[in-house]
RNA sequence: CGGGGCGUAGCGCAGUCCGGUUUAGCGCACCUGCUUUGGGAGCAGGGGGUCGCCGGUUCGAAUCCGGCCGCCCCGACCA
């Protein structure tokens, strides 16, 4: 009958290849860079719509779903209440916990027909603020952890790398309120196993914490989950030898100590000498033996900030935006000037500190007799001492660790390795319940503000990560979690018997609830293998007469390597114990659960 | 937002400098038929394009000029 290829569609998941749409190709996308982007496009999981904007097709979307549900299942196993909030959500929202206006223009604004204000949500925090605020009213109720997998959109300066980098994208968001800290850091410390447990069953053990910014988010404490790759767009320093890892915008080095008798201060003559490595050499001494400056705009308060570092060193500007409360933007010549500072030949001393904000690193306070400017052109200092020369300056941690920096943990040393961040957790603390006015009232009748986290992941952006590690140079080897399909059926040379064995076991698959894609096309060898790595299904069951003849059916393991025959009789609970085999492999320990 | 590259069939590309046998072409993919079948088969036939868009120059524009748009990469930016 002419509408009997979609049939099978209706009672189970399966699929014949010949009735899929969406084609895969031979030749990489001119577009692609990264493996991961090119394999979506040639196995056909995507296609563009937009600059990082993508439809899915059935493989993608199976792919997205397995990742959805398994996220799914441990969000639940620590007590997470799934909700579904709004992809548009008023401004008004946004006015209440100030980012409408403290967010750039990755926030997508726009007015719907009667002029009303509306935005795309980025993140949820005002929404489920909004959501539980009237809803929960008592201590009795607390604590609690809602999620959602819904849709986010921003509006990103430049997307890139496929999946990796989107301005539309499916995440889950996870928010737990709290009536203490420590009951929050509790909760923090569950979720940070069930993420780990998370990337273990999407095939991803490897994917590490490290401790990171927070941004604009506020709070104290936070993490992201990490897979290291090249390609990532994220630096972290990772130790050596002990378990440190940190993302650049936060990681601590270790402090080396120069300590030598404070010299006198003295005035010498650098003609022309601007650079660190220039009056280094003028002067013979190593560039660690200098301070270095580097001047900003703005603090919060409006003042001018003058950044003094060892010259051996970078400034970090995201710890230089924590001290001054606001992102720091690099003074023009004009600006230095106007304070009566010398550019190329600055120091903090003499100074108007009324007009001038001065942060130094701990590296300056721990060295002696450094070369500094003068603030005067053609002069520098030799035997700059912070305490001595600046006695009213107290040194923070403003340096970029550089690769090959001491761990502060142990006695190893810091490298510098690129990843994707593929998860976020942080400790919000009650930014928005204050400021949005959730409230409860405590066992003694008081009114109290919640305590708040909150909980990310990115399933596309996961997705792609999986392919990142783990393929070959004919597709993605997807592990049997988050595989399109579990188990991928090639007819080759087919004739009567071929046919009627591999629709049979098609049909016995489908009956026992196996996930099975059907290659039914009568494509020759090649193309059938070609396309089935594209499609990357971990367990591959070839039918065709060579092993026919003799009762059996040949497998190949996508996700292991191991290929061989099966007998066809009992092929089916040889393939059940394959994939339940499969599946414990990549399931973690069972822990105890929040409310448990 | 700055720098660079690119827009020709679903994908990969040639043609653009130097305007005119180009009715705009090649490979893959697609359709029909036959032959094939263990790693992207062969033969024969066929379909698919407003050459990114708008305007200009010219007898004539994929090709030259102006404007715009889109995509990719690097940087800036970034829960």
């Amino acid at each position: 009958m002419w509408f009997s290829p979609l049939t099978p569609h209706w009672s189970c998941s399966t699929m014949r290849l010949s009735q899929m749409i969406g084609s895969r190709y031979k030749e990489r996308p001119a577009e692609a860079v990264l493996d991961s982007h090119a394999f979506l496009l040639r196995g056909g999981y995507m296609r563009q719509v937009a600059n990082g904007i993508y439809s899915l097709l059935t493989p993608g979307l199976r792919v997205a779903q397995k990742i959805e549900t398994l996220i799914r299942e441990e969000m639940n196993r620590i007590g997470g209440q799934e909700v579904l909030m709004p992809l548009v959500l008023p401004r008004e929202l946004w006015d209440e916990s100030g980012r409408y206006e403290t967010i750039g223009p990755e926030l997508l604004r726009f007015a719907d027909r009667t002029g009303h204000d509306m935005l795309l949500g980025m993140t949820h925090e005002e929404a489920v603020v909004a959501l539980c605020r009237n809803e929960v009213k008592s201590h009795a109720q607390l604590p609690f952890m809602v999620y959602q997998i819904q849709t986010k959109f921003r509006d990103e300066a430049r997307s890139r790398g496929g999946l990796i980098r989107v301005r539309e994208f499916t995440m889950k968001d996870a928010y737990s309120f709290h009536t203490s800290q420590e009951d929050l850091e509790r909760y923090y410390d569950v979720c940070y196993d069930a993420y780990n447990r998370i990337f273990a069953r999407a095939g991803l053990p490897e994917v590490t914490p490290v401790e990171s910014d927070t941004g604009m988010m506020g709070g104290q404490i936070a993490h992201e989950f990490i897979l290291l790759a090249d390609c990532g767009e994220d630096t972290i320093a990772v130790c050596g030898s002990c378990s440190y890892r940190a993302n650049m915008e936060v990681a601590e080095g270790r402090i080396e100590a120069y300590p030598e008798d404070a010299l006198p201060l003295e005035k010498i003559h650098t003609p022309g000498m601007k650079t660190i490595e220039e009056v280094a050499g003028f002067i013979d001494v190593e560039p660690r033996q200098t301070a270095k400056v580097v001047f900003y705009q703005n603090d919060a308060d409006g003042k001018l900030v003058l950044a003094l570092i060892r010259g051996d060193l970078e400034v970090n500007e995201a710890k230089v935006a924590k001290q001054i409360k606001t992102l720091p933007v690099p003074a023009t010549e004009a600006q230095i000037e106007a304070v009566g500072a010398v550019a190329g030949f600055a120091t903090p001393m003499g100074l108007d500190t009324a007009k001038v904000r001065i942060i130094a690193d701990e590296t300056v306070a721990a060295s002696n007799n450094l070369v500094c400017g003068a603030n005067e052109v053609d002069y520098h200092y030799k035997n700059f001492n912070l305490g001595r020369d600046l006695p009213g300056v107290a040194a923070c941690d403003i340096a970029e660790v550089a690769d090959g920096a001491g761990c502060t943990r142990c006695a190893g040393t810091l490298n510098l390795r690129r990843g994707i961040e593929v998860g976020n957790i942080f400790q919000l603390g009650t930014k928005y319940c204050t400021a949005m006015n959730m409230s409860y009232t405590d066992a003694a009748g008081k009114m109290q503000t919640p305590i708040m986290g909150c909980y990310g992941i990115g399933v596309g952006r996961l997705a792609a990560s999986v392919i990142e590690a783990r393929h070959d140079k004919f597709g993605p080897q997807w592990p049997i979690s988050i595989a399109p399909w579990q188990v991928h059926i090639n007819a080759l040379k087919v004739d009567d018997p071929i046919r009627e064995t591999a629709d049979a076991l098609y049909a016995d698959l489908c009956a026992a609830g196996i996930e099975a894609i059907y290659d039914d096309r009568n494509a020759s060898p090649g193309v059938q293998f070609a396309e089935a790595d594209l499609l990357g299904v971990p367990i591959r069951i070839i039918v065709s007469k060579r092993n026919l003849d003799n009762g059996e059916l040949e497998f190949k393991r996508r996700d292991t390597g191991e290929k061989g025959t099966i007998p066809r009789e009992g092929a089916i609970a040889t393939i059940q114990g394959w994939i339940h085999d499969a599946l414990t492999a990549l399931k973690p320990g069972t822990r105890e659960a929040i409310n448990s």
